[in-house]
DNA sequence: TCAATCCGTATC
DNA sequence: ATACGGATTGAC
């Protein structure tokens, strides 16, 4: 009914009786006088096109995609132009547009339609869906003489891929097939030059490409790349914190055709590439791929859409494996690149687990120092004779609760019940919650006075470690301050998971600390998200021909630890995926979670959903410091029954919009379901 | 009898 | 949302 060019739709307008819209007093454009217009209003039952008379002089400006205001409801709200056509299949009287805002054509058709299809399947609306695809305007930029172009002619295609399955996939993009693969990288790939030989590739043929990696820093690894590869001048950045400016000044470049690909965060899943030849995306179990505002879309599945749609080519690429990586593989729409077991071994560094003789750290007073197994400490103090030593810490602070030193029971706040933490060795424990110091703390299980903290953030091991190594230098690195490149020489760097900065000549050694604690996060990716973790860090480090370790703390019967011991990816995957089938999770079933207060999430018990369909829940969400969130209902049905889901609840959120009643969050498919 | 107010409905 | 219309209510 939206889309803007379907066949039934146009005969539907040929049927109607064309009735030469009611003479306006001043003249309406000659030819095609009636501009369909996606308007901006939040609301889901007013979530279609609406029909305006195009006046005259607006005539060559207010073309398919360019901005518009108008009047809805009685007040000016800012549009889009869908599309002009001949009539209106409006009964009433058509308004007319208030003003042309500028000729320049910000949503092209293919991304209308990639929009429209991305708010269908998040059962969003196509208004909050297009904030994300088209960045507010920018007057000045728009009006400002564009840069010559310092574009080349582009160099010839370049091998890159190690694998020969990545070279034939590389050597059919060259060709112009719509290929689709995705590919488990090893430690020694160098991905950003690699991806940057596929988007080549596709420049050759005169298409384009977009490029999503998670955040600002793989952005300007894969920025330095691309120059390096394409040559100047081929491809543009695009991410929301360039400002207002920048963002605009790149997405016009690419919508208007002067430059052909485009490499970037989220913000730019949805850029204005012309002729698409290839979608790719960098890490895709990275959960700054999930958009955080409605309709929460996730970069991977904007991507695979979009390719779906234009059909182009696409590339998944991560070191690890997400399930929905590996379900695109096991339903034959991608291919797999992957090295075997053999060339996996040398092609990352050595795994173990350590801490399995934990009796040893008693005699170790380094270890002891460091709350370190031996054979682990053992590694680390052997490593940094040749380079430096990554140690992955869980985020700081990161679930950092006290607990009693003597009956192990969660240390509470004696105000509120919060959990106590402690964000520095030099400050006193805090109650999480509401902040209040804990200056008498006593027990209320068995009366001890002492705390023990069983999670360890950055700063502490940091410390611990210093310790440990007095000779060695230690540095750190979590979000907020943050190394991206360390030198070759012996030192130990303590980061948090995503923060680790890359070493000159690879990291001699990586230590992976308290595994169990991420394993023990109570969430539908729990394993997957440590591995990708884990395996990242790897990457990090010099592959074991040339003596790359690396040790995870933990225990060595998970199937995550052996997985990233084994360098083994895509078995992971597998096995997940099989899991998730058993489980009935995505991507083996379409679920839709719901959360809102309990009262509001009971009568949804009774609705007709579509059939065959599971209803879990309502259950409590975990209380926010101390404040009640409300409830979540979980929706789930066959995959095969995606759409219907969305639908059911596109439509129940028009019903509710229409009563004035508050949105539900809805998510279809969220990319982190804790239980 | 008229205005103030409430509710329902459409928004092109 | 916001604007409008029709029904409803209450005061003169």
């Amino acid at each position: 009914m939206v889309s803007t060019n379907d066949v039934p739709e146009q005969l539907a307008l040929l049927r109607t009786r064309v009735r030469p819209t009611k003479v306006a007093p001043t003249g309406v454009a000659a030819s095609l006088p009636v501009a369909r217009v996606a308007v901006d209003v939040p609301l889901a039952h007013l979530d279609r096109p609406f029909d305006y008379l195009v006046p005259e002089a607006m005539d060559a400006d207010a073309r398919p995609g360019t901005r518009v205001t108008v009047r809805f409801a009685g007040r000016q709200v800012s549009g889009l132009v869908l599309e002009r056509v001949g009539a209106s299949e409006h009964e009433g009287s058509l308004g007319r547009l208030a003003r042309a805002v500028s000729p320049e054509v910000v949503l092209r058709p293919d991304v209308a339609r990639l929009v429209r299809q991305v708010a269908d399947r998040c059962a969003g609306t196509f208004s909050d869906v297009v904030r994300l695809a088209v960045p507010p305007r920018h007057a000045r930029v728009e009006g400002r003489e564009p840069k010559p172009s310092v574009a080349g002619p582009l160099p010839p295609a370049q091998p890159r891929f190690a694998e020969p399955d990545g070279q034939r996939w590389v050597d059919a993009l060259a060709e112009g097939r719509p290929v689709r693969a995705v590919w488990s990288a090893p430690a020694t790939a160098d991905v950003p030059r690699t991806v940057a030989a596929s988007v080549l590739a596709v420049l050759r043929r005169g298409r384009g490409a977009v490029v999503c990696v998670p955040d600002a820093h793989d952005v300007a690894r894969f920025d330095t790349a691309f120059t390096d590869v394409l040559g100047p001048g081929q491809h543009v950045v695009l991410t929301a914190d360039l400002g207002p400016s920048a963002r605009y000044a790149a997405f016009l470049a690419l919508a208007r055709g002067q430059v052909r690909a485009v490499v970037g965060t989220r913000a730019a899943a949805f850029a204005p590439v012309h002729d698409l030849g290839l979608v790719a995306i960098w890490d895709d179990g990275d959960d700054l791929h999930a958009e955080p505002r409605a309709p929460y879309p996730h970069v991977r599945e904007v991507l695979l859409t979009r390719a779906a749609d234009a059909g182009c080519a696409a590339l998944l690429a991560a070191h690890a494996r997400t399930c929905e990586a590996q379900h695109l593989v096991d339903s034959g729409w991608a291919v797999s690149i992957e090295l075997d077991a053999t060339a996996r071994r040398t092609a990352w560094p050595r795994g173990q687990v350590g801490g399995s003789d934990d009796r040893a750290l008693a005699r170790d007073a380094a270890a002891q120092a460091a709350r370190l197994p031996v054979d682990a400490l053992q590694v680390v103090r052997a490593a940094l004779e040749h380079g430096p030593v990554l140690v992955q810490v869980p985020r700081a602070g990161y679930r950092t609760a006290l607990s009693c030193q003597r009956c192990h029971e969660p240390a509470r706040c004696e105000r509120c019940q919060g959990p106590l933490g402690q964000s520095s060795p030099d400050t006193a424990p805090a109650c999480r919650w509401c902040g209040t110091v804990a200056e008498q703390w006593r027990c209320r299980e068995c009366g001890g006075a002492r705390l023990r903290a069983p999670v360890v953030g950055r700063g502490r091991t940091a410390e611990e470690l210093g310790r440990a190594f007095p000779s060695v230098p230690v540095v750190g690195a979590s979000g907020e301050t943050r190394t991206t490149r360390v030198d070759g020489t012996p030192r130990l760097v303590v980061a948090t998971p995503g923060a680790e900065p890359h070493a000159d000549g690879g990291y001699a050694a990586a230590l992976l600390m308290d595994t169990w604690l991420l394993l023990a996060r109570p969430d539908l990716r729990t394993a997957e998200e440590s591995v990708r973790r884990w395996l990242n860090a790897s990457a990090l480090v010099r592959p074991a021909g040339e003596g790359g370790r690396v040790v995870l703390v933990g225990d060595p019967a998970d199937p995550a630890i052996q997985a990233v011991v084994r360098a083994d990816p895509v078995g992971f995957a597998r096995r997940e995926l099989a899991d998730r089938q058993v489980a009935h999770f995505p991507p083996a079933v379409r679920l839709a979670s719901i959360e809102a207060p309990l009262d509001e999430l009971l009568p949804l018990l009774d609705r007709p959903w579509p059939q065959p369909c599971e209803l879990l829940g309502p259950v409590a969400l975990p209380e926010q410091r101390g404040e009640d969130a409300g409830s979540r209902l979980v929706v789930r049905v066959p995959r095969h029954r995606g759409p219907a889901l969305a639908a059911a609840l596109r439509e129940l959120q028009a019903g509710r919009s229409l009563r004035k009643e508050p949105t539900l969050r809805v998510r279809v498919d969220p990319q982190s379901l804790s239980f």
